[in-house]
DNA sequence: TTCTATGATGACCACCCGGTCATTGTCTCG
DNA sequence: CGAGACAATGACCGGGTGGTCATCATAGAA
């Protein structure tokens, strides 16, 4: 168990065993409920320990929560290098489609995580939720704008193309992706929510095809390049 | 003061100024705050009336929401039914930027009713939240389908284009823009957020260029068509 | 004037929250 | 067997919530 600022030396001297108890079900607190919604009382009723032991071991429900929020960030980061490195070098297009694909696989293995940043992101105010929200979405630009540049170098990209304004498009469409995937009201008809690994797979490619391409006709009225 | 299920006689009673006294306090309360958060103590305070006054108006707290949500879905399909109107056999892509400029001029002229729905967007679940959600994104979907079916009929679109994969796409770009245009963490680096009006135009036109072109160059290493 | 209907009121209710802290185990070392 | 260190406990605190209802104020009709 790594250390964190956010946790005092009670917590780090229990048995890992009694650690991840209490991490896994902070982590089911958050993830079901939010920050503010997610009670203290009910995760340690659900522990079978006492409540003082949680204040004891994190001071306060805010340095639980970054506690999990900096686990979580671990995560992402790991997944997310993994990625870039391994697509290195291949076609654009290719990495943005395996990078969605990684989301997804991201979700299913850490559904839990993605819930909580859901909740984040769907949630009021509270005090340094921008601020966090802030981290993620640098994380993002900063994986997508290499790529982009990266992209264009290579000549794949138009030269035309502003790298922060498509980055910026393409982190929308990624994150929509994935919240239609999650999400029942954000699948606007797609049949993305909760769908099985062909459709998504499918989509995946619908979406790409159209960030290639676009959606204009080819400007010569000749026909399309290929239909 | 149109009727609603929501209120009760009590209110419509109401002299219409103290009627729009109310309905403005909540609307405020609601922006500032969301469901959960907003308080009615909070909201009589401020209106200098009683607390019962509220529950005898609208009987619960989750009526008076409805009411207002009524209302803004009343305002938005005004807006809409506008847009969609006036730009009536106008090339695709200019309907296209004009449906997110009028997003834009939405948004500054009741940026209160955008708040409610980002907070409602942005927020816990409370038990009827997917289904507001829900009718909001059907909204934007009829709205974007048929604008893609006719443009695809003018031929102004590609063929192999899937008229609901396309409106997704759409709809997850005009969404985020709009967010970034009014969340300071929405907005990647792109400098819209709170922009004014020029650099507002730019950056709709460079994504409607993503939109129309697409991010690839152009298969003939000739070079781009126009840079 | 008196009666009646209806709106206005705010103390009060039950419930939940995060956080505190004096007290009670429990284990280790001398 | 102490003694000291430290984890565990849960009653308790102040503060907030949506919602209720007996009571009061008032305006128009008879």
């Amino acid at each position: 168990m790594q250390t964190s600022t956010y946790m005092k030396t009670t917590f780090s001297n229990l048995p890992s065993e009694k650690q991840e108890r209490v991490l896994d079900a902070a982590i089911d607190e958050f993830s079901r409920w939010g920050y503010e919604k997610a009670s203290i009382n009910r995760m340690v009723g659900r522990l079978g320990i006492a409540k003082g032991s949680i204040f004891q071991y994190f001071g306060s429900k805010k340095n639980l929560y970054f506690h999990i929020f900096e686990y979580a960030v671990g995560l992402v980061r790991r997944s997310l290098k993994g990625v870039k490195t391994e697509t290195e070098g291949e076609d654009f297009f290719i990495r943005l489609s395996k990078s969605l694909r990684a989301g997804v696989y991201f979700i299913q293995r850490y559904p839990r995580i993605y819930q909580i940043y859901l909740k984040m992101l769907f949630q009021e105010d509270f005090p340094f939720r921008a601020d966090l929200l802030r981290t993620i979405r640098i994380f993002s630009m900063d994986y997508l704008r290499p790529i982009v540049e990266e992209g264009m170098k290579r000549g794949e990209l138009r030269h035309s193309l502003d790298p922060e304004v498509a980055a910026f498009f393409l982190d929308a469409m990624l994150d929509r992706f994935l919240q239609a995937y999650c999400i029942a009201y954000m699948d606007s008809g797609l049949g993305l929510f909760q769908a099985n690994e062909e459709v998504i797979q499918r989509r995946i490619e619908d979406c790409i095809t159209i960030v290639r391409l676009g959606m204009a006709s080819t400007v010569s009225p000749a026909g399309e390049p290929a239909a």
